[in-house]
DNA sequence: CGCCATTTGTGATAAAATGATCAAAAAATA
DNA sequence: TATTTTTTGATCATTTTATCACAAATGGCG
């Protein structure tokens, strides 16, 4: 590495990107909508957000606005699946064919958003097998050959939190890089693998601190 | 009001509060484990927060732990559950009854965590009637008269994007205080309801910025 | 019993995130 | 064309959050 180097872009705070996705989502509803133009103000608004906030999140990569208009909303969508790399499709690999499993494989809103689930594993014998739409439930020890095939980086768990730790080994053993987690644990894996979590109890626990104490019970 | 009520308990950060459910699940797990005192040291490597972190969240509300042994972890898994208002059953409604619906509906790990979905709603009239277990699925029009019955105040959204927003304004009319929504948009409702948001694309969108891009097509 | 190894709870400090302010630019209007 | 209104992006101030570091307990052990 010498001086002339290509400059590290600044390190972008994790908090932000995690609100981009969310920016995401708006401006693909106001351009489904017909709207053409925004404002950090008029986001704002929508999404419970000062319109300081949004205009200093999307600094952090660029200037998508024009002074006295805003934003164009057709760019802006365009801008920020560049910059979450999701102006493409990712394969999504699922454990787990359970109910969940099911609601998740069968979704249809995935595809349009940047992902598409490609195969559906289980390591039930009587679930193997059996099909979910188009796709058909494969043993467990089919994942390395199947994450290496399509190159896919995503894995979703969707099994008890029994089994999940061992299936988290699998994966990443298999070359999995980042995990969406419906198990409620907490998973151990090395800091390169990125984990999120997705609990609702953890939602509905969050709740009730702010709620009256009203059970039915216990 | 006069200088003799009782003192405004300091307002605790809302952060500290969304971690509570986490340090609640985990404590639990080591109860089930059959360990008996843990340190806010093991919880932060069994989370990967810092140990300091989850003392100091603790000490908001009280002293729970012993300097030298640490923490009882039956001890501490009551006072969490006290806090987060857990120490008993919250009657949840559903609304939605196709494939997410079904699989939260069926899902027999809410009622040991402090919720049981009580009724499942949807206005699609071939779902109407129709059994979740022991659940039978009823019309939309029938939410309050359920609210009332079980004074229900937290609700799930289980509905299409395009539904969504009128499902909600239904459920706030009908005295529903806290709202977990699983369709991806972002709800408008009055400041004193709370809403909480699951959508898995949210977190896959997040983890793609991190990843080497590595698509199927688009 | 005294010493050592632990671990808590907390005040002080540092870091990070948010909010306020404003010049500059663009469009609308007169 | 000049003026007003709007809105961005940047800077600075404030607030919030996280980390550090240590006195005070506690239990184990020789």
């Amino acid at each position: 590495m010498n001086h002339l180097s290509a400059p590290v872009l600044p390190q972008i705070p994790d908090i932000v990107i995690s609100r981009l996705p969310i920016y995401l989502r708006t401006v693909r509803l106001l351009k489904e909508q017909g709207v053409e133009v925004t404002s950090s103000q008029e986001l704002g608004e929508l999404l419970g957000l000062s319109s300081a906030q949004i205009r200093k999140d999307l600094s952090h990569f660029g200037e998508f606005g024009k002074q006295g208009t805003g934003y164009n909303v057709a760019y802006l969508c365009n801008q920020l699946e560049k910059i979450l790399k999701v102006d493409c499709v990712w394969p999504v690999i699922l454990v787990g064919a359970g109910y969940l499993g099911h609601a998740l494989a069968s979704y249809t809103g995935f595809e349009h958003r940047g992902f598409r689930i490609v195969a559906v594993f289980d390591n039930d014998p009587k679930k193997v097998g059996g099909a979910i739409g188009s796709i058909t439930v494969q043993p467990v020890e089919a994942i390395p050959a199947v994450v290496r095939q399509h190159r896919c980086q995503i894995a979703i768990i969707a099994v008890p939190a029994s089994a999940a730790q061992q299936v988290a080994h699998q994966l990443i053993e298999a070359g999995i890089k980042s995990i969406l987690c419906y198990a409620p644990i907490t998973l151990t894996v090395p800091p390169y693998i990125r984990v999120e979590y997705i609990d609702p109890v953890i939602h509905f626990q969050h709740m009730t601190f702010y709620l009256e104490k009203g059970c039915i019970e216990e």
